[in-house]
DNA sequence: CCATGTGAAGGTATTCACAGCC
DNA sequence: GGCTGTGAATACCTTCACATGG
């Protein structure tokens, strides 16, 4: 079934099974089942299975899938086979963390400018970026970032948004604790750390 | 309809209520619409509404949801209620920003322990926690810690989460970037901020 | 014989529309 | 009149069972 829209639980599940098979491709074997994903990442076989049928046959029956080809795929159709680059804002200690984090590289992604409102931050270097006065993210577009990355208070979030849309980003990954407003063209998604673990204890038995 | 299952993603969505209520509780008014609170945390108001009669009547009609008790309801159901002492394990970069991010106590939960394997950073003080030898992970239960977060490279995941499942604990934030395997009775959350990042550029228009 | 790919069934969550209450 | 609470309708996602293909 190969002409369908893609569920959007599914898009969110195809970076758990790139990290599983990224990891599988250092074992040495050159194929693997639905059946030992599922059991490398923690997902049904036949989830996998469905979710890889909304792009194309992928794998082959009575062996399973090419490791190395399936990953390939995947990171098309996310989109990571180009390297993309990625601008942060607010470089606080969450902020610091997230230039430190060798994680982004891995899916193609590459933090290369940093802004600050702190003049004591402006002009020194985090993980190798220079940090930037974040009147300069006007110059987003001229130097080819689509992705903005913002770790400001909760206060700042939506003016900061608001700049990284005019500067043209397409893309914006929110740490800040706030709902953000932006057109529709650009892709919002928010993260927030205390409302992970604020539902945590809803799920542990009493104590 | 008082008596019913509660949906996972009511659940992800109290925190979020939770956090625009405690706002709003701050700009003085008494009372508002689920119209009100939809605006303010971008979530549609007949969802919000059918969220709540999950629980009980808690709004009057014709006047709104009366903000204060709207909100220790919420936080009574999430079992935020009572303060509940964490234990951070990594204390790296991404631990350190946890350490110091204020935003968890405001749900309740104090991150009491801090513990590491790098000997050079045991004994020292983060944010006013003092990081220990990870040995010492099994005096948590007497020290009444039940909530664990999680910060070690992937390769350490999942022994670290086994340490914390021996020493009692019955919920861990898992930030490592790794399947955790554990008991039923002990909830994992795990959140991937590199997974994240990697499903933006799909959503982002050609670019 | 083994593992994939997929219609069909089943379950869960969202959206709608409106009755009921203040 | 305004706003809540909720059955009913709809959309979405998961699970199953098996036909199909190497």
């Amino acid at each position: 079934m190969r002409y369908h829209k893609i569920p959007d639980e599914t898009v969110r599940r195809l970076p758990i099974y790139l990290r599983g098979l990224m990891l599988s491709a250092t074992r040495g074997r050159e194929h693997i089942s639905s059946q030992s994903l599922a059991d490398f990442v923690g997902v049904n076989s036949w989830q996998i299975r469905k979710d890889f049928s909304y792009f194309g046959d992928f794998g082959t029956p009575g062996v399973g899938y090419n490791i190395e080809g399936l990953a390939k795929q995947i990171k098309k159709i996310l989109r990571l086979d180009v390297v993309r680059k990625a601008a942060l804002v607010g470089v606080g200690d969450l902020g610091s963390a997230l230039l430190a984090y060798p994680g982004f590289r891995t899916y193609g992604l590459d933090i290369v400018a940093a802004f600050d409102v702190d003049a004591e931050k402006i002009g020194s270097a985090v993980s190798g970026v220079e940090i930037e006065n974040i009147t300069r993210i006007a110059t987003l577009q001229e130097r080819g970032i689509s992705l903005g990355i913002v770790a400001v208070p909760h206060t700042a979030g939506q003016f900061i948004a608001d700049k990284l849309v005019e500067a043209g980003v397409r893309g914006i990954l929110n740490f800040a604790p706030c709902k953000i407003d932006a057109p529709r063209r650009v892709k919002i998604i928010t993260l927030d750390i205390a409302m992970e673990l604020a539902r945590l204890p809803y799920y542990m038995p009493a104590g």
